[in-house]
Formats: C-alpha cells, sequence, structure tokens
DNA sequence: ATCATTTATTTACGCGCGTTAAAAAAATAT
DNA sequence: ATATTTTTTTAACGCGCGTAAATAAATGAT
C-alpha cells in the first residue's frame, strides 16, 4: 500500500509537503480514497484546505480569509465565526486555541464582508454637513467616542455642503448596511425625498438640524433658547441687539434663530433691525468680516450691539472690528458688543473673547446616541418619531 | 394554445401585468413547458427571474441586487457588471437600455461588495491624525474633493489622536481594498510597525508628516523652509525671535520645527531662545494660552518676538495677550511680536492677524494625488521612494 | 455504562458582486 | 448568403463572511 505508507510517513507539517508525497500517486480513481481516509482520521477540513492553500500561509505567514485561520487551529469556519460574533458562546477549550491563534497570526475578519452578511452590524454611518466646521469636527469625535465605547465602528462623512455629495453618501451608506445612522443634514438644501427614502431604509436619527417628519428622531439645540438667552442678555445689560446674519445662509440652523430673534424682540416690545449680508459657501469668517467691514464703513450699524446668527460670522465680525481699530467688549471705553451663538471651540480665544450661547454638547450628543441604541435594539422603528431639543448655556465673555 | 395567445398579446412592459396574465394559467405540471416555451422565445432569463421574485421588485418599486436589475431590463447580470465597470464596453443599444432602466429604478450596485471583489478597486482611503484641527480638515476636503474629480470614492478617517485608532483605521482600511491610501499618520506616536506593515500591503502615499523609509513616497511641506522664511523675516524687521512649543507636541512636524530653528539661529550666528511649554493632547489653543499666560505674567520672555511652533499655539498666545492687556504687532506702539508656522484657517481672523508661514496646501496636495494616480497605474509600487517638500509661503499680517 | 440533554461543530447554503472561458447571438464585411 | 468579427450570454467559480439545520460531541443523571 504505496499510498498510505506514504500518508503515514509524512510528519504532517506543511501542505506543500504533503503534496508532494501525495500527488505523484493521486489518480482522480484514487482522490475519493484519499479523501475518506482522511476523513477518518478526523482531519477532513485541515487537509481539504491545506492541499490547496496551506503554503501560502507558511510562505507569507499571513492569513487571509475565516477559513485558513480556523483550518489552522484545526476548527470548523462556523465555529470561528460565532467566536467573533460573541466569544463566550464557543466552549472555553475552543475559545483558547482561536485566541492564542490570534495572538500567532494577525487575522482580523473583513469587516465589510461581515457587514454585508450580519443581519444587524455594528457598524454606524455618522454624516455631517460640513467637516471643516470645527463645530461639526467636534461634534462628529465626541459622536465617534462614545459609539466606539459601545462597541460600535463609526464611519464619518461630511457631505462638504453639497446636496449632490449629501446624497451619494447616503447612497453608500445604504451599502455600508449599518446598523444606523447619524445625520445632520444639510437642512434646507437637502434633498429631501432622497433622505426620506434613506430614512425609510435605514434606521435613523437626525441631529443638529431638523427635517420635519423625517428620521426615527431629532436631537438638536433649541434655537428659540439661543436667541432668547442673547437677546435678553444683551438688552438688560445694554444696548437692544442688532441681528447680524447672511441673505442666504448656507447652514441649517441659521432661519429659525432669525425667527427666534423676531419673535423675542417682539416680545419684549422692541425693534427688531436686521443686518443681511451678502456672501454664500461655507466660509463664513470671511463672509461676516467683509459684511461687517462694509457696515462699519458705512457707519450703518443701527445700534452699539450686534447680535451674529452664529460664532464664526461674529469671528469675522471681530476681525474687521480690530481692522478698523474699533474696540469690542462690555467695558467703558468699548464702542461696539458682539455676541453670538453656539459657543465654537474658538470663540474662546477671539479678542475679546466671544460672549455667545453655547450648544449643549454633551446633553445632545448623549442623548442622541441613546434614543440611536433604544432605536437599534427596537429593531429600527420608534413609537413615536420625537423631537428633542436642549436648551442653551450662556456663556458671557467679554465681547459682550 | 391560450397561453401562447395571452403571452403574445401581452405588451412585455412591467413584469406584474405578464405575472397576472400568466399566473392565472400556470399549473405545476405546465411550469416546465411554459419554461421551455419562454426559452424558445428568448426570455429565458427575464422570466426565471419575474416567475420569481418580481412581484416583490413592483411592490416595493425597488431593486435589491444586480440580478434583478439585469432581468428587469432583459440583459445578462455579467452584461450588466461590465457597464458599471465600463459603460463604454457595451454596445451602446444595450447601453441605452440600461441606461434608461437607471433612470426609472434607483438601482446602484453595492460599493463594498464590489470592493471585496474587484482586482482594483475606485475607494481612496484618506487618514488624517486629528480632524477637528482645522488644517486636517482644510486638507482632507482638498484631498477629498480631487479624489472625487478623478473619479474615486474617498473615505476619510481620523486617528483623533490615538495609536491605537490609527492601526484599527488601517486594520479597518485593509478589508476595504482600496485602490491606495493617503496618510497622515500621527508621526511620533504612530505605530511604526504596523504602519509598516499596512505599506507593504497597499499602497500607500504618506503626506504631512514623514515617516522615515515607509510608504511608497511622502510629500508634505519642508519645516526647514517655514522656520527659516520666518525666522529670517522677524530677525531682519525686529528682535530676534524666541521659539515658543510644547514640551511634549502631539502633532508630528513639532520636533523638525525646533531643529530647525536651532540649526538657523546657528546660521545667523543669534542666540536661540526655546521656550518649552507644558500640556499635553490637541487642545493646543488653549495650551498655548496657559503658556504664555505663565511666560508673560512671570515676565519671562527673553525677547519681544515671539515664533510659535504652529499657528495653533499662537492663537493662544494671542488670546493670552489680550487679557493681559499687551498689545501685539509690528507697529510703534505694539509690546510684542507673534508669529507663526501652518496658516491655519483661523489664522487671517485673529486680531491682531496672523503674521505665519503657509502651507503651499495646493501644491501639496496637488502633488500628493499625481503621485497617488502614478502609484496606482503603476501595479502598486514605484520604482524608488521620494520625498517632496514644498516651501512655506511667508504670509505678512499684523501680528509681526 | 447507558441514555437523555445540552452544547458545539459541520454541512450547506446565501449575501452581492467580479471574472473567466466557452457557447451563442448579433453585427459587420465580403 | 456566407464568413468574419464583435458582443452578449451562460455557466461556473471565487471573494470573505453569516446562518439555519443537521449532526456530533460533551455533559449530566441514572
Amino acid at each position: 500500500m504505496p499510498l498510505a505508507g506514504a500518508l503515514a510517513s509524512a510528519t504532517v507539517k506543511t501542505a506543500q509537503f504533503i503534496l508532494k508525497k501525495v500527488k505523484p500517486i493521486l489518480h482522480k480513481t484514487l482522490h475519493a480514497l484519499i479523501l475518506g481516509a482522511i476523513v477518518k482520521v478526523k482531519l477532513s477540513s485541515k487537509f481539504k484546505f491545506l492541499l490547496g492553500t496551506c503554503s501560502d500561509i507558511m510562505r507569507y505567514n499571513k492569513i487571509k480569509n475565516m477559513a485558513e485561520f480556523a483550518a489552522l487551529i484545526g476548527v470548523s469556519r462556523p465555529t470561528v465565526s460565532k467566536y467573533f460574533n460573541d466569544p463566550e458562546s464557543v466552549r472555553p477549550s475552543t475559545r483558547d486555541r482561536i485566541e492564542a491563534a490570534l495572538k500567532e497570526y494577525d487575522y482580523r475578519p473583513n469587516i465589510y464582508a461581515i457587514n454585508q452578511n450580519r443581519r444587524l452590524t455594528k457598524t454606524i454611518g455618522i454624516v455631517v454637513p460640513y467637516l471643516a466646521d470645527p463645530f461639526f469636527a467636534e461634534i462628529a469625535r465626541m459622536l465617534e467616542r462614545r459609539c466606539i465605547a459601545a462597541g460600535f465602528t463609526p464611519s464619518l462623512f461630511s457631505s462638504h455642503g453639497e446636496q449632490a455629495l449629501e446624497n451619494t453618501i447616503l447612497d453608500n451608506l445604504r451599502s455600508l448596511k449599518p446598523a444606523g445612522v447619524l445625520l445632520a443634514p444639510l437642512g434646507r438644501t437637502s434633498d429631501r425625498k432622497h433622505i426620506e427614502a434613506f430614512c425609510h431604509d435605514v434606521p435613523t436619527i437626525l441631529f443638529d438640524s431638523n427635517i420635519e417628519g423625517v428620521g426615527a428622531a431629532f436631537v438638536g439645540s433649541d434655537n428659540f433658547s439661543f436667541v432668547s438667552q442673547t437677546v435678553e442678555y444683551l438688552s438688560r445689560t445694554g444696548n437692544v441687539p442688532c441681528f447680524f446674519e447672511m441673505k442666504d445662509p448656507a447652514n441649517p440652523n441659521a432661519n429659525k434663530r432669525r425667527l427666534a430673534y423676531l419673535e423675542i424682540m417682539n416680545r419684549l416690545n422692541l425693534e427688531p433691525h436686521i443686518i443681511k449680508i451678502d456672501g454664500k459657501g461655507w466660509s463664513f469668517e470671511e463672509i461676516g468680516r467683509q459684511g461687517a467691514l462694509k457696515i462699519l464703513q458705512e457707519k450703518a450699524l443701527p445700534t452699539n450691539t450686534v447680535l451674529c446668527s452664529n460664532d464664526r460670522l461674529a469671528i469675522g465680525f471681530l476681525s474687521a472690528c480690530h481692522e478698523l481699530g474699533i474696540s469690542v467688549g462690555r467695558d467703558e471705553g468699548c464702542s461696539i458688543r458682539v455676541a453670538s451663538h453656539d459657543d465654537h471651540p474658538y470663540a474662546r480665544y477671539t479678542c475679546p473673547s466671544l460672549t455667545t450661547a453655547a450648544h449643549d454638547y454633551e446633553s445632545v450628543s448623549d442623548y442622541a446616541l441613546s434614543t440611536f441604541f433604544r432605536l437599534i435594539e427596537s429593531g429600527g422603528r420608534l413609537e413615536k418619531r420625537q423631537e428633542t431639543v436642549f436648551a442653551a448655556r450662556l456663556i458671557m465673555r467679554d465681547s459682550a
């Protein structure tokens, strides 16, 4: 029995070795027999594999898929799959073997292949309208960190202020089959129908900017609360503020803030003044600066107190003031006060530091994620679409 | 022949229509016969499909995979696959039919399934060390835009300043099977071996921060050029600058800049002064502010000219100066000059505006991408690892 | 030691797509 | 109409993985 002899004498080390021994005597008619024999000595899966690709592993010391990894340990692929899904679900002895191999060889399952097949994935999509805006960068960072802490794998996308890009991002996200998506839409410039269709298929929570009726829930900041606090503070401590904003704002919450300003001024029986400046796109600082230069040079400011729609405009405004030698602040010698909304990461470092109404970042991201996880756990549907907004906190600094 | 009649009379428009006509007369025993007949009239694939899942499509008006889509048009799946790979590769008449269907039904191939199978994908990974830093946000945005323009699908990741995260990002990127990766590593805190192994498998270009010998090429800015221009300018127009930096900097290029400062001062026969401030992490503005407050209050500044390692520290420095009532600038009445490096997006809007050495963002991203595309086209290997750095451009503003 | 029960593993299939080779059909040239 | 070329189809496989059902092994009770 030359075949059995060859098999018996071969020290089972590498497939190549076995292959060399076996192949010469491997006729088609014997093939089944060999496999049968191997099955008998309980090495079937290992050997089927070895005959194929083990030599590669030996050569590169690199495992390219779960089958190779499983064969290397001597367990079946589904067992390994089960392990990665939940290490507790396999027998301790099996677990140990897998984990030992994991240390020796650096195998990692392909996350995208997993997503393609898992009923429920561990991937979360995060979409923001403009990542180069530190406000969104900051909130995205918080969300990402919390997702990771919760055992998920976040994937971050920026629409760069473009509707078409927002749409393709959502299309791609559909392919990713995420457990859910945290979406801060472009807002007014969003393709409502496209987002609606997306939310119909993928569990999605909107944040920062609401689109009525779209998504499982909305979590954001209460624009009214922002403006009411700043207006109230400014008019209490000095002159009545005028409202400084872009004529055609790119960012989502601008309109709500203007309406809030009008409403509050009305309530307080004060006369509103809105200054609308030119400019489009997301270069708010430059737009704010140019607008401020114009207004200030024309001496068209109706009052010495300016409430900017958002901090980035205010940064530009302050820059213009400095250029023109206009001192800003609440002190005696100052000729103008400037306040704003958002508590942008840089608001602390303007000169003078910027008085502003701060988002409750913490609460917004916490609540967004907790409803998000609730959404996922309840199978992608929530009883009722809830809109939750958090109040702003007035941050008094030196500019007003 | 009622069956043939029904088939013949039915205008083949929608599957539901056909289904309605066919189903009533579709007995089990006739099934095979029908299929046979259909095969004969050359509608086999279309009908096989129709019998199965077309009703679903009609119900949801939604195609879930390429097979369904192909069947809907009446072409084979490989043909559709070919179309998506290169629309020019199919006959114009076929192309038209596919494109017409594409408009009617919103089918999009699953990009991750494609990536899993294609030899060469159209996905590009972009990794930056800290996305909440507007500098990286800005450069990432430029890179993304150019990738999209070149027909690729970029995927952006931020290491958030953490080695472990950088590693997992690279691991995940491996699964994504990108055409290549543009990596701005953490630098000193990177896991060199991990990155090396990654670059061995995936065509990668390093940018912003170099790791000797790792990756197919490096494209970045010439730190020496930054510092030499600012130092030269400052010492020519006023007092000799001291160098203001973090004791233990998180960002990659800090060390090179300090060394450049020392080298240049040495060349110019000037005495160097390095101020090292405490603080860790990526909150450079706050670190710079605290450091500046301390130094300024202690009156420990060796000279009235401060060169900050980077703009974010300078922003903090300026903020501290403002708080202490110290006027910054090159004008007569000013007591201190501050300059810096990077031309951070906000450097224009500090008060006073910040004199700084600007990255040649345009050239860096252009050249990084052109070498990147060259790398991809040449199959992932370049003849020789090249390091390309671009000179800085001095931006004279008001702070120095 | 035997049987029932729990747990683990294997088998076999599916996901959505790329890719290849061979066969068939269509378009073009003669 | 025939031969030739180009395009499309079919069939079969592969990618890296999940998962249900069937089977085998381990465990516990008797």
